[in-house]
DNA sequence: CAGTGGTCTAGACCACACT
DNA sequence: GTGTGGTCTAGACCACTGC
């Protein structure tokens, strides 16, 4: 690293700033390199903090501050004695990543594994929102799916949602319904797309009569729209998902902090 | 901190586990007591590292993950040059700290600031829910208050919260109404109370006739139902507080990760 | 300029997991 | 035992703030 000067001086300018980068914040990046190109793949241990410091030519002490912060955005997990590993949603405690719904008086966390039922999945073209959210053009090939997910047999989530056709043109409703674990395991053991955080946008509404047999409600009953970008490695968005959220039986939980 | 050994060697026994706690976590416990006795007031500075470090005979490296951890917990907020200070609802620069309520269409964040309009501060004895929220028994006093929020000019947030009487004997609605800033900034600067983290609860429903007619909705709108517990130092429940959100113009955002 | 937090290094030792 | 991440130290130097 002894290449990378940390503020190389600039002629007389009115720009901004300089834009220090410290170092650890480049290994930072060369990591994230890595994991962008599959040099180490979800699951797998990445080399210990002293070969990636000589790999580097910095201290160990660096890599473990780079390696903190992807810990803490969970693309990496740290595992005392053993080694550091790639982040996957495979293998995973919890079976839902980024699911924020919780059963009322639960004293399990969800009632253990939901019944998934796909009910479509087919090509479409992207209409404007979809394709705003997803970064493409309007008219843009895009897979659009649909599923129920159901809880002790209590349909709950109506969930419709949007892929670019390019990195999944060969999903099918029975890939999806065939696979073990969540969907974003199946993304990114089937299509090598890994997820590492999502946007929501929560409101309140009123389901149609179609979204409303679909979840055993009548249309009067009012349902939590929660509509979710997901986004891969470098804030690529990567799906876009509406889920509609019986909230009779189940919440929405947040932390704020 | 040389009394305090790292593990002492437990005699034969079933017990879980020895309970290994690294200094720096003892260190940022005598900085989290400092700020629970008022040592240090929201907005004021903090030692800096080194006498922090001079003060618990620790080195500076220490104190400094001790203060980081303090810092992500946004309980200080650090500032290069000039020192580490107490986190504070007043002078921030977000309005809402645990607000998360946005504009569908909006070019600011949330239109400035909102028009606050109390309609009601008074004392109550606690319901078994409210009690249960706030750590207390049932009857309890509390103090009851509700309010409602409007952005350019429109009802958006209808809100009634509990507060435990005993730190907030003093609070009346004209003291509600008369303040600048945000009201938990109030809380911080009357009654010694900072709150520091927050749980929520969202579901979907429908208000009553009351409800509705303060918010210049139908009863048949569906809104958002946003119960709050928010916590101060330590985790101790200080307040309970319930919103009703009109999603029609605004969404709840979130941040996944 | 002095004082603060921020980065980087190098080395020692501890806790934990696997073999 | 060996190798991993986790803690702790001590010291040097950099970047930013305010006097």
């Amino acid at each position: 690293m002894a290449s990378i000067a940390p503020t190389p001086p600039l002629a007389d300018t009115a720009l901004p700033a300089p834009a220090f980068s410290p170092l650890y914040q480049q290994i930072k990046g060369l990591i994230l390199q890595g994991l962008q190109q599959g040099e180490w793949k979800p699951g797998e241990v990445i080399p210990s903090e002293f070969d990636l410091a000589a790999r580097y030519k910095v201290s160990q002490g660096t890599v473990r501050k780079a390696v903190d912060e992807l810990a803490s955005e969970h693309l990496l997990v740290r595992r005392q004695g053993r080694g550091t590993f790639v982040a996957t949603h495979a293998e995973q405690q919890v079976e839902y990543r980024f699911l924020r719904l919780q059963p009322d008086y639960g004293t399990q966390s969800n009632e253990g594994p939901a019944q998934r039922d796909v009910l479509e999945c087919r090509r479409q073209s992207a209409s404007v929102k979809v394709a705003s959210a997803l970064g493409l053009r309007a008219g843009d090939a895009v897979l659009r799916a649909r599923r129920v997910l159901r809880f002790v047999d209590v349909p709950t989530i109506l969930e419709d949602l949007w892929l670019p056709a390019g990195p999944f043109k060969e999903l099918t409703a029975e890939r999806l319904s065939g696979h073990h674990g969540s969907m974003y395991a199946l993304f990114e053991a089937e299509f090598g797309v890994r997820m590492v955080r999502a946007e929501e946008k929560l409101r309140a509404v009123l389901p149609d009569k179609a979204q409303a047999a679909l979840l055993g409600v009548t249309p009067a009953t009012p349902l939590l729209s929660v509509e979710r970008i997901a986004y891969t490695y470098n804030d690529v968005p990567m799906e876009f998902r509406r889920g509609l959220y019986r909230t009779d039986t189940h919440h929405y939980h947040n932390q704020l902090s």
